[in-house]
DNA sequence: GCTACTGGATAGTGGCAGTATCTTGTTGTG
DNA sequence: CACAACAAGATACTGCCACTATCCAGTAGC
């Protein structure tokens, strides 16, 4: 099909669509002329994927370009898992403090809880694993805001995201084409990774409604500001 | 304190301070004359919020402001935090189909898979609920992507993040000050939720891990393509 | 041959987050 | 009192990003 065509049937604007060739997040049509190129269906499943990687999971183009990459260049199944799972984007940054004194400490203090974690619940993972390092600064900032998890709180929220990974990892089983299998684990860790924070957001609506009407107190303040 | 000591005791740009309190962010210092105002502990407090909000949160200006205008005006703990969980920024954005027809099908689709599981799960949300209208188009698109949940799991992801937030109640429990509690609230649901998608992470890691050791398959294909 | 459309390149747009500059006024030190 | 140093506030500018529009040949098909 054209270019045309393929706009839409994506509904993505023909500009756009050049624009994500230029990007190379769309491999080009094949070429019959100078100015005619062939589109297939694996485009408009590549653009479906680009809107929802960017849309849904709100990625930038540089993001979506490096897990596109790795969903490419994946070979095996684990290997699309880990290559996907270290291109998405990890939703901390780091975050410098003004005292290089107290950085430090935060940090030292930080690394240690995530460490003692990893030995309580003898999960592997290398030191250079960028989760672990972005767990490290996430946890050095709650310390900074006082907020910190105790220790066996955190252990309760690892058990508990040990029970949805399994939930994960079976989702895709089953799938021994590593493309769709690299694709269903964008999906898996780009998409439904915001459906369970709103599943919790919901329960956390749910457990206060409760407990208010339960109180028999003030009334519905749950009330949208916006 | 002076503007220039505020900006040494956080670390923030005294341009990009005058910048937060143009956009509403921070409230003005006391003024002791035309051109000087006094700051408290309360601003250094603020911006380390305002901080931790845009750079761990990954929230924009407005939704920053959004979040500490529900934060001012919450008067008790329940409201601190509805108000909170709806000024939040949803993780998920609508994302339109080329095709109407299609478009209302799959609507129609996942706003039952919605109704059915509130209702299997005996949860309480109206549907007016920003996460509820949420989670319906995040089900849509899974369903355009062809990776929908079969019911049963996704009641099972539901159970578990039911019992997330019961943790997250249980942390937020013995504050009764509507300010702390809505800080905490925010640094809960803005700052917890990345941690909980981290610690999700490393369990799929450490889970890959195993079974690939186990199989004695394959090397370490989890290595960072950047 | 003529029109519509194509691929490809280049330049422009609008929003956002921050930064720099400029003016006016104040402060505190010698 | 003079004067350098800084403060507040307003305005303008910068850089980045994700598109979007325009232009330019070069076919395709009637």
């Amino acid at each position: 099909m054209k270019i045309s065509e393929l706009s839409r049937r994506t509904g993505v604007p023909v500009a756009s669509i050049k624009y994500f060739l230029r990007q190379g997040l769309l491999p080009a049509g094949r070429a019959t002329a100078a100015t005619a190129a062939e589109y297939g269906e694996e485009h408009v499943q590549r653009l479906r994927l680009i809107k929802a990687l960017t849309t849904l999971g709100g990625l930038s183009i540089a993001a979506t370009r490096d897990v596109l990459g790795a969903v490419d260049r994946a070979h095996s199944a684990e290997g699309a898992l880990g290559a996907v799972s270290y291109a998405l984007p990890v939703p901390v940054a780091s975050l410098h403090d003004a005292d290089p004194a107290e950085e430090a400490e935060g940090e030292a203090a930080a690394g240690a809880e995530v460490a003692e974690l990893l030995a309580a619940l003898d999960w592997q993972a290398p030191g250079t694993s960028p989760h672990v390092k972005a767990l490290t600064a996430a946890l050095k900032e709650l310390r900074r805001l006082d907020a910190q998890y105790a220790p066996e709180e955190l252990a309760a929220y690892a058990r508990l995201a040990e029970q949805v990974a399994l939930l994960d990892l079976e989702r895709a089983a089953g799938i021994d084409d590593p493309v769709s299998l690299a694709e269903r684990a964008v999906v898996v860790l780009a998409i439904c990774a915001p459906v369970f924070e709103l599943l919790r957001r919901l329960a956390q609506e749910d457990q206060v409604r409760r407990r208010v009407a339960g109180g028999g107190g003030g009334g519905d303040e749950y009330a949208a500001p916006r």
